[in-house]
DNA sequence: CGATTCATGTAACGGGTTACATGATTCG
DNA sequence: CGAATCATGTAACCCGTTACATGAATCG
């Protein structure tokens, strides 16, 4: 599961059920995660069925029942598995955005100048958000590792991004 | 398909059979897939199944039967616009690999500050082969705009995880 | 002759996506 | 009362993975 390690932690952090998970994701976590509600509900299923998850039924007042999931022992270590196999390797090169530059010859050159100034101001336009979010949280909190990270990737990418535009490709 | 422009890529280079398509992406893009040979025999019979490639039976000598996929014109089409897709937005900040960051606090900070590290040998590590291709090809080849690309981002992982590792995490 | 290379597939499973379905409660 | 919010799911489909299956030709 793409989204493994991310559900886990969260609900290592608090138990929580499927709707407040999405919340989560979609409010604060966008950057993070793609993962659709309905997703996370079968999502949720899947981890209580493996044993590494376990969800208590609850209802608050008359709202509706809702099914509160926490971590199992066994969902803990799988956990802190994965986070161990997640810090130790980031498979960077690997990453999607490169496999383009591969056909570029396919365009002609102008355009695909055109089209690497547009991914220039769209991965520029991350920056700011991401600024704020280091700004306002403890320098070696969470939000500012991951936000000090993805910044330091942006950059480097602008960067790589502007020598490209500056030279031309048909040097 | 997660390796769609990278098939049709290929196959609009030159019209392809199966095998040979996996010996190029085993040989010399494993890091920009992980396609299986099973798998992209599967992924070439959809694409034939599309519309975007067609299938000629070719014998040669007395070796086995193959079957050459080439390019239908709607191939082509898919694949310029893939490409354009691609060169338009890199979509990095997305990257997997921040995800362990947001639950650091999960280990002990002498862990993650050793698992960082291992982080930093193994990025570092791919740099060389990289560094080779570059060399071996001109300026502004594909090739080189490619391990260019990874070269940079490759840095600028190795200089922030520098940043870490110097500093600490209980500032 | 036995191992390797050439060449292609099938079957079963896992898991993500989308669209759709349901229904209670609260707010204006 | 109607709309938005709270809350969860199902069904169908697509696609990637793994393990397994097949068989001819060439090489040593």
């Amino acid at each position: 599961m793409e989204d493994e390690l991310l559900l886990l932690g969260l609900l290592s952090g608090s138990a929580m059920h499927g709707y407040q998970l999405n919340e989560i994701i979609e409010q604060r976590l966008p950057m993070l995660s793609k993962l659709k509600p309905s997703t996370a509900y079968s999502a949720l299923d899947r981890l209580a069925a493996q044993g590494l998850a376990e969800a208590t039924v609850e209802r608050v007042g008359r709202r509706p029942e809702r099914k509160v999931y926490g971590l199992t022992p066994a969902g803990r270590e799988r956990f802190l598995d994965l986070l161990r196999e997640n810090l130790r390797s980031a498979d960077l090169p690997a990453y999607a955005g490169d496999r383009g530059l591969l056909f570029h010859r396919a365009l002609p050159a102008n355009e695909v100048l055109a089209l690497l100034a547009e991914r220039r101001e769209a991965t520029l336009a991350r920056a700011p958000r991401l600024r704020r979010l280091l700004e306002s949280h403890p320098p070696r909190s969470a939000a500012a590792l991951v936000a000090g990270h993805a910044l330091a990737l942006i950059d480097a990418e602008v960067t790589w991004l502007d020598g490209i535009l500056g030279e031309g490709l048909d040097a």
